[in-house]
DNA sequence: TATGAATGAGTGTTCATTCAT
DNA sequence: AATGAATGAACACTCATTCAT
């Protein structure tokens, strides 16, 4: 009656389902959410959410699924791989905070309720992995002189981390993105401080005027 | 049966069912323990619960204040707050993660579930906000010469971030405590450089004395 | 498994479930009445109820306001409008005592159920205002000369206790119809005098002309 | 600590434990009054009420009884069966509806609660049938010359409802006991007509002057 | 005498899921 | 292809009642 009753080929309905289910549980979270609730949403009835993804649990996972490869797709997009590895980090993290600030509703609320439930622990570990894996790698290519015994994959970890903290922030819109990407790349390549301490003075010589 | 069914204290009790109640919730997750479960762990009978914390959104409450504070006091009581901001932080670094180490079951998971429900939010976000506090003063006492404009709050989100990201490393018992420590003092005194490579420092001149 | 796991419409369901819940309310009582009873009682299952009714509170409303429905429709088709007033309220009477008569398990008992909660006591004192109110108008219609004064009012207030407790005495079924509605006609016609005692007439003495 | 770890004689207690069951079932109903509220307003513990009425319903059952006993008193008090039968039901309405009156909060609504647990209909049925004995044999003794065939039994009954009807109309506190009182005997010892209609006038001829 | 501590049993309610059409 | 109708199973929560002290 209300528009729903149409027949529409496959493609669209799943969008239309999980463009549903993503608004709902990125406000509700995915306990808080229910299939009513999801199906109210996409004006279609239960039955074809159960028919095309099967139990919610793998509904969410295609929410977060789909909302994974939107991210990486958007970010990869804006990169460009012949960069020099210092712009390249630059510039993903540009993308990724814009990416963020473009689409508040869906990627970092939906991420962070995947840890709701237990059956996501598994995903978005995963998810995170691979991130910190091509920024570890990333790292590793742009540092030409790294000390002896340096981690880069702990520090990737930490840079991951840091960067999903302010992404946290760019995303419930307190922060400006630009201003929040200058400042975790300044960080991450020079640390905390302007001009160093004496203890940093020796370790890391000023760059001569 | 199991030896439970005796009368205790009301002090005795309430730490009993915080132990099974936040043994339950960090392992299952807010929405996936049950009451009865938690009261089957404490071996008492459910109505206790209702008795001493009202509700199970209020015995989770119960169990966030307490994990904190316990977190809270143990980092508190490692620290020397008479030494230099730089050792300060490092020490609280050590400290932090150390902690975590030690409670893996407990806070760091703990404090993951807690953003299940919404009604969590609120609490964990005003936590994160008052660590973030803190660390922002750290550093702007531990910076001898800051560049202007420096946003030292963004940066102790940032650091946060990072901290919390290792520490789920160590709660997985996947990272040494001190290496990753040590890392992370490093990573923000000094940055991901050993020695910056020479297109950094055309990038971002030294502010001109 | 006893003939009724069909698929039935809307409209049909729910009178079977009001029917269900009259009986066991009207029988047990509002608080000592469960859905679970109730659902049994109808042959569904429990979440039919709270699909179709919201909640315990609700189902009961419905189910008074089915049967006030009924009762007053019953009532209503008896009754000439056309008759003399006095006829009327004879008619009225009988119509009302021989409902009860003939639906003993239902209205009468709910009705007294209903005070049983908070929830109703609003419901059944507008329910019984109305009828004070159609009664009132109906004795004020009735009464040729009244006394100067006469609280019509409060005498519908009278009359309606009284029918109610006749009422109640045909609904155990210890009394006939009309025997009752004869009784109850002539009391509020005449009172309870065949001839006046001496000492009335020297109490009231008439108004005089 | 607040005034009730007393050893009080037992009447003492008794007194005070129905004192705070009457107001609390009263306010909220059986159903819905729980014995640690009603503890709690006793300032008492709850054990102290099993111990002294073993159960609620036998605590209810206590109220009532107390309830009841001074409601009889009362009224008994205030008549003086020497008077004529015409001034016995006088004064004996006055009485009981100056009772209802004084004392609103506790026998009406109490006595209205009562049917809410079947375990009770027992007790208010046989309380009110004693009360209709009461009035059938007023009403007996009041009727010099009755019509053959006077059913003062059913009589008595609707006197009665009708009695219930306007006290709890007293109890709200919308009608003047007075009033009320002299509606209630004029109605019934007179009917409802001030001048009879013609088919009255027949069998009632108008007292002459 | 008096009570803080404790619970068995049950209630209303919700939700993911499936069947019959 | 699509859905209205239906439910099994579980969950949070409450209460009358009793025990150990």
């Amino acid at each position: 009656m209300a528009g729903g009753t149409k027949r529409l080929p496959r493609a669209v309905r799943e969008q239309q389902m999980l463009d549903a289910a993503v608004q709902m549980f990125s406000v509700n979270g995915y306990h808080e959410t229910s299939m009513d609730a999801i199906a109210a949403q996409a004006e279609i009835s239960k039955p074809m959410l159960y028919l095309y993804y099967g139990s919610k649990e793998e509904l969410f996972g295609a929410c977060l699924d789909r909302e994974l490869s939107r991210f990486v797709e958007s970010v990869r997009a804006d990169i460009d791989f012949t960069q020099s590895p210092k712009d390249l980090l630059s510039t993903a993290v540009v993308a990724f905070l814009s990416y963020i600030d473009a689409n508040r509703a869906s990627w970092i609320v939906l991420y962070t309720q995947a840890t709701s439930s237990q059956a996501f622990a598994h995903t978005v570990r995963e998810g995170r992995e691979k991130i910190i894996d091509l920024v570890g790698r990333l790292l590793t290519s742009g540092t030409r002189h790294p000390e002896p015994g340096t981690d880069f994959d702990m520090m990737a970890v930490a840079l991951v981390g840091a960067g999903e903290a302010v992404a946290n922030r760019v995303s419930t819109g307190d922060t400006d993105v630009h201003e929040a990407a200058d400042l975790m790349i300044n960080l991450f390549w020079r640390g905390l401080k302007g001009k160093p301490t004496d203890k940093d003075i020796k370790d890391t010589p000023p760059t001569p005027g």
